[in-house]
DNA sequence: TCAATACTTGTCATTATAGTCAACTTTTCA
DNA sequence: TGAAAAGTTGACTATAATGACAAGTATTGA
């Protein structure tokens, strides 16, 4: 860099957040597309346009790298999570909620794909998240379903299915996206196809689990 | 090897045979933890207690390996595919199909985890098989689901739609098993949890399609 | 039995990859 | 403005990967 005109004014630390940012969305590209050991500094520098060894000036080593873009995504993935709220009727839920995931899907395919492929591999660099935040949100949401069906709102259903359901097959458009286009013969998934996928899921999931 | 006990009578390309699924099962785990790229040689030449040498001498290189696993896997996958045939009403054809999918996910996970990992690359060694037959199939089962529209068996949904979503729930049992594990609270996905699980996406999926 | 074929494997060459380092440039702030 | 801090980067090292090869062993069938 040798100008500093299109940043605005510096500040201390402005440059750091900026390189680690361009360095992470071109980390999390390349983790996605080739998982951790299959991912190569080289690339990842030639990807966001820095020399390697700058990336080792921001981030310890590789696996450093990884921690941090999988920090940044379940960041993400944690906004979404959050719109299951409970204090509604299921239908209005459940739909806000498909609605959410089919957008994240849409918005951050390869945050979807980086966690679908770190799951693929049986998670490993992710216990530590899943043994904490996640499995109590897991328990909560599972409680609501279940006052649910005791209250007559919906089918006896196993909960933890109909939410497996919901992540499959709202996921299923971002990280199997290829095998989509293919089958439905599309050049790139369009915003009107998202929509559709949401609204046949939700026609499907809420009828299916008896909701009105 | 210095006997021949325990493999009963030598028969030209026995060996051949035996050995290359030997290699081939071993990169099979191998390649659907950690991809294509993520995957080694010598990983893989340890986890089938041969010697990398060995590998090459019945496959030319990596990429033929991998080649020749993706054969394998796919050969798998279209028998499953072929369970859903037409000539019969909806409810059973797809609880048929459902049940077939759900016990691939069971007894064949590192195949179906290949897959996935594959379609989340970008499925670039997938293309020729895409194309081909896959295509097909999928146009063919949509006529179907068409039909049974148009006969009043199911609500007017769009039918692809309906097939990714069973994939999707279907294969998340074999792909994001870890996640499912921590979520239930339970060490291993027993026969009966693949049970239920297709139990409840069967309920939804007819029920929500509006089939009888 | 024995030559031909099939299979095995230790060793090596080449390339690719992670990570280091010191020299250099840019930015800050007193 | 100028010294200190922050950021940049080419060149380098050590390691790990693919894949080739030749010398060996086992198996076959005539």
């Amino acid at each position: 860099m040798t100008t500093n005109i299109s940043r605005g004014p510096y500040k201390p630390g402005r440059i750091r957040e900026q390189s680690r940012d361009l360095i992470l969305q071109a980390a999390e590209k390349e983790f996605a597309c080739h998982g951790f050991r299959g991912a190569t500094m080289q690339r990842i520098a030639e990807s966001a346009q820095v020399p390697k060894a700058n990336i080792h000036y921001y981030f310890t080593n590789k696996l450093g790298l990884y921690g941090a873009v999988l920090e940044n995504t379940l960041k993400l993935w944690d906004n979404v999570f959050n719109e299951l709220s409970s204090h509604d009727e299921p239908a209005h839920v459940l739909s806000r909620y498909i609605d959410a995931k089919i957008d994240f899907s849409r918005t951050h395919p390869t945050a979807s794909r980086l966690f679908a492929k770190e799951m693929i591999s049986g998670a490993p660099h992710l216990s530590a998240y899943l043994q904490q935040d996640y499995r109590l949100w897991f328990k909560q949401r599972m409680s609501i379903f279940d006052s649910w069906v005791a209250q007559g709102k919906m089918d006896d259903i196993d909960p933890a299915h109909v939410i497996f359901m919901i992540w499959a097959s709202t996921q299923y458009y971002a990280d199997f996206e290829p095998q989509i286009l293919i089958a439905t013969q599309t050049p790139r998934l369009t915003e009107q196809a998202f929509m559709d996928a949401a609204h046949s899921i939700k026609h499907i999931i809420l009828k299916g689990c008896g909701i009105s």
